[in-house]
DNA sequence: CGTATGACGAGCC
DNA sequence: AGGCTCGCCATAC
């Protein structure tokens, strides 16, 4: 499957993120094979392009926060999500204890 | 080939 | 409580 990039494992670990749940970069990182690479998987869905098949806007950062700036993207994250169904916090948060994927 | 970077994470001040 | 720094590792230039 992963096309000689690590990056495939990424996008294909993301996919499997089902819909109406979240994952954390250091969680998608740790089932790809990155036990230390959360970086990696934010820089890796930073050169997905816009009409890409994975779901993006499942992954949140370990606070369960939208790391993007809203203008950069972050604000629309958090409207697919809510489309999702995921509730967000008064704080503009999710509850991972609640949205969290538990993995494949 | 070497340097700098980044949609993170956890710790320290 | 909130903000800053260091560490990680592959990709980009």
């Amino acid at each position: 499957m992963a096309a000689g990039s690590l990056y495939a494992v990424i996008f294909d670990t993301v996919r499997a993120i089902p819909k109406g749940r979240v994952a954390t970069y250091g969680q998608v990182a740790l089932i790809a094979g990155l036990p230390r690479g959360a970086r990696l998987v934010g820089y890796a869905l930073h050169t997905l392009s816009e009409g890409t098949d994975v779901p993006w806007h499942r992954v949140i950062n370990a606070r369960g926060r939208i790391s993007l700036h809203p203008q950069f993207g972050g604000l629309l994250q958090q409207e697919l999500l809510e489309a999702e169904g995921v509730a967000f916090g008064p704080d503009g948060g999710v509850s991972l204890e609640g949205f969290r994927w538990q993995g494949p």
